[in-house]
DNA sequence: CCTTTATTTAGATAATTGTCTAACTATCTA
DNA sequence: TAGATAGTTAGACAATTATCTAAATAAAGG
């Protein structure tokens, strides 16, 4: 996991949209550049950058492909936010 | 408090290795420099940045300014984080 | 096969970012 | 008040990013 890739993805907001709309149901790139103005185009981008950062997975069924979130990463940079936070609190 | 700002100063690692020096104890803007293979405009301009997204607090005590972790930030980045692999659980 | 639908890849462009050097501001002290 | 020390601000430049249009790839259905 690097640390860096991940938060550049979440540093943008149509990405943080994404992993809103995502955190409800699995959903194929086209249902969720529908829900942007944008160009598809750009939303797969933006779906490219997820994907890199491991924040979500994709898996093609027949012409769609169908993207979901991968909350493990999210669980590890929990971790570093907690170490953080905690270590401030044993001043 | 921006989530765009906050992820945005999290993602550049020289940010970070800045937050981590805090982890363990306030330091003046000079100390942080120290630290770095970076001249001192350029950590001032990441302590800008941090200073920004509200991640970090600054204090001039005489000549030296002291900076210090804003650990509010963390814990509500981390809220943002646990309701996004919270959700997730639901499916 | 040919067409349609779904999605990505390529290439262009404007905006943003990280770093540097040079110059500035603020504080202390002799 | 002049000089030294601590730190920031300004301006430049190369690298990265977000968006677009146009073209390419993949799968389905006639």
């Amino acid at each position: 996991m690097s640390a860096t890739l991940v938060f550049k993805a979440l540093a943008d907001p149509t990405r943080r949209a994404i992993i809103d709309l995502l955190k409800e149901q699995d959903m194929t790139a086209g249902d969720i550049a529908e829900q942007f103005n944008m160009k598809k185009p750009s939303i797969s981008h933006h779906l490219s950058t997820l994907q890199t950062a491991e924040l979500v997975l994709s898996e093609r069924n027949g012409q769609h492909i169908i993207y979901s979130l991968n909350t493990t990463v999210f669980q590890d940079i929990m971790m570093w936010m907690m170490n953080v936070s905690g270590k401030e609190n044993e001043k």
